[in-house]
RNA sequence: GCGCCCGUAGCUCAGCUGGAUAGAGCAGUGGCCUUCUAAGCCAUUGGUCGCAGGUUCGAAUCCUGCCGGGCGCGCCA
């Protein structure tokens, strides 16, 4: 409908074009948004006040010369100038109804859209090292980087979802010197308790089962705890693959599904890393100074140029990262998003250098990256602070288990990444009008329960015979519900072209908001059998599209509450 | 000190990349259940969009400079 009233407004411009009036060579760029006051029609645009300008004249003199050479169309009503110059566009009664033909005959699979034309795209996100559990940071990445997901694949993406695993590198042999003295013992009071050991009360668990030879499945692996102390290679190993399946089960939980799991240690073991090292060498910007290998990063807008190899002999992690990132290059991916928290901020434009120094005819801008500002969690009015290290935080599996899959996803997707998140289990625990995950999922139930009610009473519903007839539908309710329907698909379309999951939440919220309002106003379920069809039909609609929308997030809907 | 993010109602946040009188939820106040689910609806209170300049027909939105908060600034990851 929007490219409907762009197409009419282009003919209108290009007949005043060749009637001189005004410039022909004038470049026009203009606006047709969705109206937020019933007011001003269903579209309006800012075409005259663009043109005023070149046409020398001013923009409401300019707006009734659009008029005066705007092609007929049986969608628009009429169209009129308001304020500053703004053309205002009404819709027929007939072409507003006809998006629920449109919602219903498409199910669901409205709203999607085939703009990216099977692009390969692949995402990263969550990323944990395997040190301990999940936490509510993590949680926020698993929720934003599956909506996107799913975002990504609504707009016609081919989306593969990775989870990096930091399987090698200093915090692994900490993590087995920590269990180690656990599992002998001591805590971080004792004197040979090692320097930076993660204290958390999941490394007790993790030296129990160690010492009582439990078996770990973790992904392909199967560990058996080997049960001595002194075995550290064992511990870690068992170690890795206890957390590991731990993660695994947190995500599974909160419904988030990877489609492959890369592992950093993978990287030296094919040679991938060496062979970086060697290109990076070879294109000319490594240099060595003070026993140490280092990469000019500073010729690609770092601020200084980076260590690649220490001192001692090893590789920063910013290394494997490059390699890794050449590997996914090297897969195919024209297009990666990586979903990480702000805090890793400064990895982007190191790696990016590391790209470009490799002379691969990598893009500088890729990969593009979502980052995530810090959630704060609150308890009882009381911040719970979040700290792996320090060994007390909330786990994404706590949340899960207290509040549940639906809202912890909803709460943790439905805020702007950039913006820092307080996350207050007290209100997402509510089962009440509190809480916006549940307003939008009754608005679910409520359609569904009023298709139930209508076969209870016996009235017969069949879609094709209520599409046929949908003038009934002329209450000012349900032409705000048919408005707001027919913008889903742009918003699906926008949330996916700006990487922000979160304007689907808000659509819902406003959707949800509509029909509520509209249940209360109108009964649906009424005497005359082409009204009650023609709402009902509405109602399916509705159903369909929060449906739709919910998807997208991977929160349920459920038929009844 | 430098880089990134944020600052909008008492609280939590939207604001579709420059549009019309700045919105929603919660909290507050007052109403609505013999009628399809009250997990709902209606009404109402509440604003110097951090501050100051600039850009133009027009700024919460863009540019500059301050102020305040968060996160980074390792031969840690």
């Amino acid at each position: 409908m929007k490219q409907l009233i762009t197409d009419l407004l282009n003919q209108a411009i290009d007949s005043l074009k060749s009637s001189e009036m005004i410039p022909a060579d004038t470049t026009v760029r203009f606006n047709v948004d969705h109206t937020k006051d019933k007011a001003h029609g269903d579209f309006a645009s800012n075409v005259a006040m663009t043109l005023a300008k070149p046409a020398k004249s001013n923009p409401r003199a300019v707006a009734q010369m659009i008029i005066d050479h705007l092609p007929e169309s049986t969608s628009v009503d009429k169209v009129e100038i308001a304020g500053p110059g703004f053309l205002n566009f009404f819709l027929s009664a007939d072409s507003a109804q006809s998006i629920i033909k449109e919602v219903l005959s498409a199910g669901d699979c409205f709203g999607l859209n085939n703009d990216a034309n099977g692009e390969k795209v692949q995402v990263e996100f969550v990323s944990a090292n395997p040190t301990g559990p999940l936490h509510v940071g993590h949680g926020r990445g698993a929720a934003i980087g599956d909506c996107l997901c799913r975002l990504l694949k609504a707009s016609g993406h081919e989306v593969t979802a990775e989870f990096y695993y930091n399987d090698a590198g200093q915090q692994i042999t900490n993590l087995a010197l920590s269990v180690q003295a656990r599992a002998k013992g001591l805590g971080p009071e004792d004197d040979s308790w090692p320097a930076d050991g993660y204290q958390g009360q999941y490394i007790i668990d993790v030296a129990e089962a160690y010492l009582n030879g439990e078996a770990v499945d973790a992904a392909d692996k199967h560990v058996t705890g080997a049960k001595d102390p002194d075995n550290l290679d064992a511990i870690q190993e068992f170690a890795v693959a206890y957390l590991r399946r731990e993660q695994d089960h947190d995500l599974k939980a909160f419904g988030v599904n990877f489609d492959n799991y890369y592992l950093e240690s993978s990287l030296y073991e094919t040679g991938k890393v060496e062979e970086t090292v060697e290109t990076l060498i070879n294109s000319g910007y490594t240099y060595e100074d003070g026993g140490a290998l280092w990469l000019r990063t500073t010729d690609f807008g770092d601020d200084k140029d980076r260590v690649m190899r220490k001192k001692e002999g090893g590789y920063t992690y910013f290394v494997p990262d490059v390699a890794y990132h050449l590997d996914k290059w090297q897969r195919g991916f024209k297009r990666v998003v990586n979903e990480q928290g702000a805090d890793h901020h400064s990895t982007i434009t190191r790696v990016r250098a590391g790209l470009q120094a490799l002379d691969k005819g990598i893009p500088k801008g890729w990969p593009e990256y979502v980052l995530h500002q810090m959630v704060t969690v609150m308890r009882g009015g009381e911040e719970v602070k979040l700290s792996k290290r320090a060994g007390s935080y909330v786990t994404v599996s706590d949340l899960v288990e207290e509040v549940g899959r639906d809202a912890t996803r909803y709460f943790l997707a439905a805020r702007s990444a950039t913006s820092q998140l307080t996350f207050d289990i007290d209100l997402a625990k509510a089962q009440s009008n509190d809480n916006p995950v549940y307003y939008i999922q009754y608005a679910h139930a409520r359609c569904c329960a009023v298709f139930r009610k209508a076969q209870e009473q016996g009235y017969e519903w069949n879609q094709d015979a209520a599409l046929s007839k949908l003038d009934p539908l002329t209450e000012v309710a349900e032409n705000e519900l048919m408005k707001r329907l027919s913008q889903y698909p742009e918003v699906v379309r926008n949330a996916a072209k700006r990487l922000e999951p979160h304007m689907i939440a808000n659509y819902l919220r406003e959707l949800a908001a509509e029909y509520h309002t509209y249940y209360n106003a109108h009964k649906t379920l009424v005497e005359d059998a082409d009204v009650r069809n023609a709402r009902l039909a509405l109602s399916s609609a509705v159903r369909q599209v929060v449906k739709n929308g919910l998807d997208l997030l991977g929160v349920s809907a459920p038929e009844q509450m």
